[in-house]
DNA sequence: CGCCGAACCAGTTGCATATTGGTTCGGTCT
DNA sequence: AGACCGAACCAATATGCAACTGGTTCGGCG
């Protein structure tokens, strides 16, 4: 068929000598190929119409390409999946707090069933350490440890590992900054009387109350990001919020109908 | 009272000053402090002896060293990834039940809220596989994609991610020969029946019914679990199970949202 | 207008180097 | 003999730099 071309006839014919070196494996257990320019002088051809030829072999599958690592033969290599770097790229904040409000409510509320005496005993006391910390950075880092010795103290080894992985992505750099803005507002009080309060429940061992105080503690924590997120500033993190994932259960009556 | 005392009078002292250092905050907004020749150097000891005296306040958890990095203030952070196969060796079959109760039932509340119709759509045509499946095998590939397609359609792609990792151990090799066992006991009707209901809830939007629903299921799933792990058999998975591991949750009502 | 070479940008890898805590050794003083 | 010290070494980590990579822009040329 005669269709429109409109790629030139140099292009086309790299394509065409590319598709022939695929073809005959003339790169035999190499799964990887020749860099651009190397490759552009041996076919003999300019590295932009090398370049568009490699794009038709990429949209085709035959090739998959990645910047600073090289060319390479066959479909693009399936992803990690717990890597954390993937994973915490295509997980957005808001999902992580999602998660959060599922996993450490329930986390407080196994605590307060099971905790030794010495959990307990080290809650208290990271929350003396958590309220005397002055500085920010300070602050964060007791905080931090106080959430996951509640996760240890749950006595759920997997949980404590889920728990792991997402506090990973939740430190990943990309929320630095967002930390750093969201903490600028002042409910540091009110957080450590939140604290204070789950623990309180877990010491007592009262489990609804442990699950609930840490529940209305994660939903402050959220909301106090999503205005921080929804701020006027036009620096945000990234572009685009998936409908699906836009948090929804702050009160999550049962949906009737539609 | 003079009691016997192990550490010489220069290490005492060394442990003195450090702690004075550190009660001073001498460090102040500094989390690492200086390399131990140079604090050996500064105080005016030597580095055996400062190394002693660090010993201490490693074990009373107010700093943490680490070789190549260097001595830090405050709790040891979280450790590194744990990988699949090392969690899954140390996980605990009735573990992994307690957590998939845990998620699994918000995922499903999560499904009814946000499901698109083509979820949905998979899900009916799901059920009707599994229903007509007759050998086991098939029954619990088909299971298993139920469940997979249920965590989608929640839409929130870390906690999808964990529930992949739940589901990664659950189907370890070690667990084979368990599931075998548990499935000869014939339950398989009334999980086709528990599967229904699930999807019917999460097809008409009544989030709690579908939470609701898939704990059910899951509490029979776990029942049936224990049942086969405490039967006389002598061959059992794994010698030790941790007290507090035991499973604790069957009757905790929850309260979403107040 | 299309193509080319060249340069530049940005991400990745590898290596040499410096620094860290961890360890061993011989000398020295009490 | 035991406690201590300085020095050196070991192993793990951090850091900077050079050398690639693919991705992009630019000016020149036919």
């Amino acid at each position: 068929m005669v269709s429109p071309e409109p790629l030139s006839d140099s292009s086309n014919s790299a394509l065409v000598r590319l598709r022939a070196l695929l073809d005959e494996s003339s790169f035999d257990g190499e799964q990887r190929l020749p860099a651009e320019r190397v490759l552009a002088a041996q076919i003999g051809i300019g590295r932009r119409a090398l370049r568009r030829a490699l794009e038709v072999l990429e949209a085709e599958g035959r090739i998959w390409r990645h910047q600073g690592k090289g060319t390479f033969l066959g479909p693009r290599p399936a992803r990690a999946p717990t890597s954390l770097d993937e994973l915490s790229k295509r997980t957005h904040p808001l999902e992580v707090m999602d998660v959060r409000l599922e996993i450490e409510p329930a986390l407080a509320r196994l605590a307060a069933m099971r905790a030794t005496n010495g959990d307990i005993e080290r809650l208290l006391h990271l929350a003396e350490k958590t309220a005397s910390s002055s500085d920010a950075d300070g602050r964060e880092l007791w905080d931090s440890a106080l959430h996951r010795t509640i996760a240890e103290a749950a006595g759920n080894s997997l949980l404590l590992a889920i728990f792991d992985l997402v506090d990973r992505i939740r430190q990943d750099t990309t929320w630095r900054l967002l930390r750093e803005r969201a903490r600028s507002g002042n409910r540091q009080q009110l957080y450590v009387e939140q604290h204070r309060r789950v623990i309180a429940a877990i010491a007592q061992r009262e489990a609804h109350a442990a699950e609930q105080a840490m529940r209305e503690h994660l939903e402050l924590v959220r909301d106090s990001l999503l205005k921080v997120m929804t701020s006027p500033l036009p620096a945000r993190i990234d572009g685009e919020i998936p409908a699906k994932m836009m948090s929804a259960n702050t009160k999550n009556e049962r949906h009737h109908g539609t």
